[in-house]
RNA sequence: GUUCCCUUCGUCUAGCGGUUAGGACAUCACCCUUUCACGGUGAAGACACGGGUUCGAUUCCCGUAGGGAACGCCA
């Protein structure tokens, strides 16, 4: 049974990347869920970096992954700041690798109280008891003979140069861990589930268990929220607090976002990182209300939802324990819906990075963009779809596309093309308004007994290079006379060049 | 293999003993549109199976099946 939270107050959660990549999608519904938590119930969301795996982590991914955080929109209130990497909040510092003293002053104190050992088993014997263990069909677990050991052998050892790990000396007691899930109810783990596992590693540096633990207590953290997958490190975890005597946080284990063949998202599904949809043109806000939907319900019919509105409609009781599939049609679709809401200054400043890009220019005039944006905006769902149309407005773009090919070769279409040039040679402005445009076509047809898309396609593709697109009436006035002239002596030379 | 988790339309989900099983994305049709899209209307589409408990199970319990995850000196 799902359990009713108190309402308590010290709410501190916390966000736990590690700089081992890119911030991934996964990554980013954790931090949201904790982040949503946090900030519906007032409490504090801290950004702890978990980075003891000095091979792995790095400082680019770091700051990549704070980067994309912060895009996204969230604040963390204790934490490295974004840039400097400056610890920032008193219970700090917040990365593990500068930590390592804590872990390594709390391992000793579990050795003196006999509940973690010296082992110097080495990779090669474990590998042969997992051997051992496969061929009899038995679950590999490590049975270190050095488990009951005195501490003054291993010392002796050390002390000849020995390298050992630190393991921590599981109970063998107790029947069952019984954790207290917030999302999924009551989870019941037997303790043989797990071997003795290791604190700490022969460099002296600790493992994501016991970093993870010593962290979660020393940090006041009263809420965790973490993908399924950590459900048996939880166990671990569990028995690190134990062993000290303090009191656990409370864990929530929110169900794995998985890729179309139900296997747990990753690279092979596609576009998994944050920077990949930054890149495509998904807004933050999208995104966020995307991944918030899965696995989280509102209780209510609404499904766009802005940050603001997010973290104030939170609840724990709408998590959801089954996982779910990443489906990028639906995000398509709710990203088309923020986009639809945006306020047109707000789009062109998420557009502008895109144009640059790709070296598109444009008139600086704000009434043009003005006009521009809102003529189109609600043809789009996404910023990538955007930039195709507007780079049609583009003076200095004009490609006439495969599929004109066929219309160019209409018998008609020298007409009204020669008819849609007179018209533009004769107009007495630079920019033509709609209903100039649409008398323009009537007096084409009328002119030249040419109609329906016999007229208009040739027309079109005068204007944009191709056949089929955005509408034309919205379009025009946005493209100089003299622009459009040039576009139509282009076709025209092209046409002649393609019926001769 | 062992342990743990999960199971309502193709997908995300509502449902917390009695419902014509609701919504959304996608699909299809129609409307709007002198193209494409947007938008509008509508259609089709689901309780994995077998036992209990109960007057009554999608809902509670137990199995079975299926799927997933974890079994590192990764996190």
């Amino acid at each position: 049974m799902k359990e009713e939270l108190a309402p308590s107050k010290n709410i501190r959660v916390r966000f736990a990347p590690s700089p081992t990549g890119w911030l991934h999608m996964g990554g980013v519904r954790t931090a949201l869920i904790n982040y949503l938590f946090a900030k519906n119930q007032k409490g504090v969301f801290v950004l702890r970096v978990e980075d003891t795996d000095l091979d792995r982590s790095n400082d680019t991914y770091l700051k990549a992954q704070l980067g994309d955080l912060q895009w996204l929109g969230f604040k963390w209130d204790e934490g490295p700041h974004p840039v400097t990497l400056e610890d920032q909040g008193s219970y700090g510092p917040y990365r593990q690798s500068q930590r390592l003293s804590l872990y390594q002053g709390y391992a000793q104190e579990l050795i003196q109280s006999d509940k973690a050992y010296y082992c110097f088993l080495t990779d090669k014997e474990i590998e042969v008891m997992k051997e051992r263990a496969l061929k009899n069909k038995e679950p590999f677990r490590v049975e270190s003979p050095y488990r009951n050991k005195s501490l003054e052998e291993a010392k002796e050892r050390i002390k000849r140069g020995e390298s050992a790990v630190v393991r921590f000396k599981v109970p063998k007691v107790k029947k069952n861990y019984v954790l207290k899930d917030i999302v999924r109810g009551e989870v019941c783990f037997p303790v043989d589930m797990v071997g003795d596992f290791i604190l700490l590693r022969s460099s002296g540096l600790p493992v994501y268990n016991f970093s993870c633990a010593i962290d979660d207590y020393s940090m006041k953290i009263s809420h965790v929220f973490r993908s399924e997958e950590h459900l048996a490190n939880t166990l671990r975890q569990m028995m690190i607090f134990e062993a000290f005597g303090w009191p656990l946080p409370r864990y929530g284990h929110l169900s794995l976002i998985l890729g179309e063949d139900r296997k747990k998202l990753s690279k092979r599904h596609g576009s998994v990182s944050c920077g990949e949809y930054k890149k495509q043109g998904y807004l933050p806000a999208a995104l966020l209300n995307f991944l918030a939907l899965m696995g989280w319900n509102p209780k209510t019919e609404q499904e766009i939802f802005s940050f603001s509105e997010l973290v104030d409609s939170f609840s724990l009781q709408g998590l959801n324990p089954s996982p779910g599939v990443f489906d990028k049609k639906k995000l398509d679709w709710i990203n088309g819906k923020h986009l639809k809401q945006m306020k047109v200054e707000d789009f062109l400043e998420k557009l502008k990075p895109f144009f640059r890009k790709e070296g598109l220019e444009f008139p600086q005039n704000p009434i043009w963009w003005e006009k521009a944006i809102l003529n189109l905006k609600d043809t789009f769902s996404s910023l990538h779809e955007a930039v195709n149309v507007f780079r049609f407005l583009s003076d200095s773009f004009f490609e006439v596309h495969d599929t004109a090919r066929e219309v160019l070769l209409w018998p008609s279409t020298s007409s009204v093309l020669g008819a849609w040039e007179g018209f533009l040679n004769s107009y007495p402005q630079e920019e033509i308004t709609p209903e100039a445009f649409s008398q323009a076509c009537k007096d084409i047809q009328k002119r030249t007994e040419v109609k329906g898309k016999l007229l208009f396609m040739p027309i079109r593709t005068a204007v944009l290079g191709r056949p089929q697109g955005i509408e034309l009436k919205a379009v025009i006035p946005l493209i100089s006379r003299k622009v459009l002239l040039k576009r139509v002596s282009i076709l025209q030379k092209q046409q002649s060049h393609l019926t001769s």
